[in-house]
DNA sequence: AATGAATGAGTTTTCATTCAT
DNA sequence: CATGAATGAAAACTCATTCAT
């Protein structure tokens, strides 16, 4: 069997055992078995449990942004634009629980190496959607006369508030196969959210503990 | 030295640990010679190593449980009160980086002793958060004509939203040590986040992927 | 058990063990089996097996030193204070083989941590005969007429071959337990070597590839 | 590529790995690729890894003899002819300092089957000095009116001290690579050496520890 | 109440060696 | 002739856990 083949095949068994006993629990005795080879071949391919980890992360993280960008509706209005994104995220993320446990929750339990690349991709994440957000402002904007502009701090704040809110919309409908919202759903709740959020911004009508803009 | 004291000394210790080098990594040994004991003294009153990590997870969940609790003004306005509890929340993670840290990102990891015991708590969280909006579309929303009311789905759908933004800020708060927001203006941007989006829900003005509430 | 004997009897059996079968060879398990103690204990005490090589290196370094300075019989005459050292060198090494296979054959083989180590011991027992052959010239050359001085580099070359002359010996004695030399015939012969060698070093009688000093 | 020659090439690669890594910490892989060759092929022609090793002992071993026969000047005097023997190995050590490592340090190190096949190099060394030095006393020695002859075990004792010291020269002068003493040097060091001591031998003076010969 | 001494079980990693092609 | 693919066996090292005192 030619040696590309194998090698996906080990990182599919890794992302599995790795996502689901966690990144000291999974040995590599598991691994190789879920794979179906001899250990090692997967040190032959793979060289280290280190490597092995960070190939999976780098592949999932690949595949998560690269589901995103495809999702993305670049001839839509930008609100469609926004939505299609998310939704593309809350659908790969329910279509790879594995890979998705992977990212979210052990990769970035694990130190500095993995932490990093992870934390890579969510700026990647974060700044994608900002550039969405704003361009948003731009388009959408125009009309009203008493436009703001958004200030750097805003819009990353806004972003990662709005990524946390996804991702934590995504562990919610994972974990309940089933019982939790549709990607569809998942992504119309972020949109209220997002949408509602950034015309506030724009108008300048903020929240502040002192007074209230009202509900 | 009394036995309740010996016990919090080892639990201070274990949190600290297992917060920075996570479970498996975090050995009964370091533990042990962190809080100044003996390893048999931790076993002789924490009986194993899951029974301690379940130990640290419970007090540092009661204990932001509680901050958040604390936290909320009780007689003040609706908006006042979620902002206030958001505020105890980002300030408590803020000082106690080494608890949320164990809550946020060890307990999850492993399996599932642990990850139910932090999933309960965070149910109480959200459904905590619930019972606030509730309130608050109740006290607020009586003025409008057009109000509907919310369903139990959307109230959770936001809920959790509203707490995955909030983990999200909290991190970046903490990743960047001073350079991210303060807990007032984390605060502040879930309040324009969410009170924004909670307004549109009552209004019945929902974004929807055919159509575009505009911005 | 206290904890300093257990370390002399893991020692003991180290050296047994690496002596024999050669560093890379004996392995911790075999080592901590013929201390009659299991494996982990053997690494709570000595922390590795490059440490635990490191410990019966200096441990039989020392030992070596030792038993040729106190065979050295301070008050004698210089022939008298050289011969006993090398009685010396050639009891100890004859009553504890292990620990000169050790010291002559293992810890050169292997990388510089400890062919270090040994060079040191060597380097001192070089320094230590070459001051006994200047302390013997000084002593017993006064007498001759034409004595010359000896340089720095005569004095070292001839104890790098007195030294290995030695070990050549005491490898030659070992081997054939009984049959080689006793220790006083192998500190003798290199005496009848070494003197008369330093002797016609004294006299300027050198011989060189041209012309015959004759024998 | 003939076959002669690949097997030259994988002796080569073999003799610089083992000399550098030691037997152990060198992998066949390492030998292989240092060959230019793969794996199966080294294994086709040599068998194992003991039998590979067997193979560059033999090679060493017999070229460094030869490289001393050849050295010997068979028509000059007896002193000419045991200083052009050490010439030649001095030579030869210095220009081939691996296959002189693999021979002096690493065959040694490693059980018997090893060992036994340098020792029979040694002894062959050994006899042919002893068989120099006995041919010496008999043309040198006639001229004496009192000569002794040489017993073996003088013979065998003063050629193992020669060998030894030679050694321990050659070690010398190949660790600090131009600041030891040349061949040419070291060969008049042991002459020196070996000479007057033979010259002693052959005239009855014997250091004893009773008494002192005197320098 | 508290600890020094001790270990069984399991982890990652390496390597000599062999087929099928 | 030559090699890419594959593995059984073993070695260094760690750790949760328990006694005897």
């Amino acid at each position: 069997m030619p040696r590309a083949v194998r090698e996906q095949q080990m990182l599919d068994a890794a992302v599995r055992t790795f996502a689901r006993r966690g990144y000291r629990n999974a040995s590599m005795d598991d691994i190789a078995e879920q794979a179906g080879v001899s250990k090692p071949l997967v040190y032959l391919y793979l060289n280290s449990k280190d490597e092995l980890f960070a190939a999976c992360i780098r592949r999932e993280a690949a595949s998560l942004v690269a589901a995103i960008r495809a999702a993305v509706e670049h001839d839509a209005p930008a609100d469609r634009r926004l939505w299609s994104g998310l939704h593309g995220f809350f659908t790969h993320t329910a279509e790879h629980p594995d890979g998705w446990a992977l990212l979210h929750v052990q990769a970035r339990t694990h130190g500095d190496p993995f932490a990093r690349e992870v934390a890579a991709m969510r700026a990647e994440i974060v700044e994608f959607v900002t550039h969405l957000l704003r361009t948003a402002v731009r388009e959408h904007g125009c009309g009203a006369a008493r436009t703001r502009r958004m200030t750097g701090g805003e819009a990353a704040g806004l972003a990662y508030a709005l990524v946390g809110a996804a991702e934590s919309l995504a562990e919610w409908a994972g974990g309940r196969a089933g019982g939790g919202p549709s990607a569809e759903e998942a992504a119309a709740t972020l949109m209220n959210f997002a949408w509602a959020g950034l015309g506030n911004l724009l108008r300048g009508e903020r929240w502040s503990p002192g007074e209230r803009v009202g509900a």
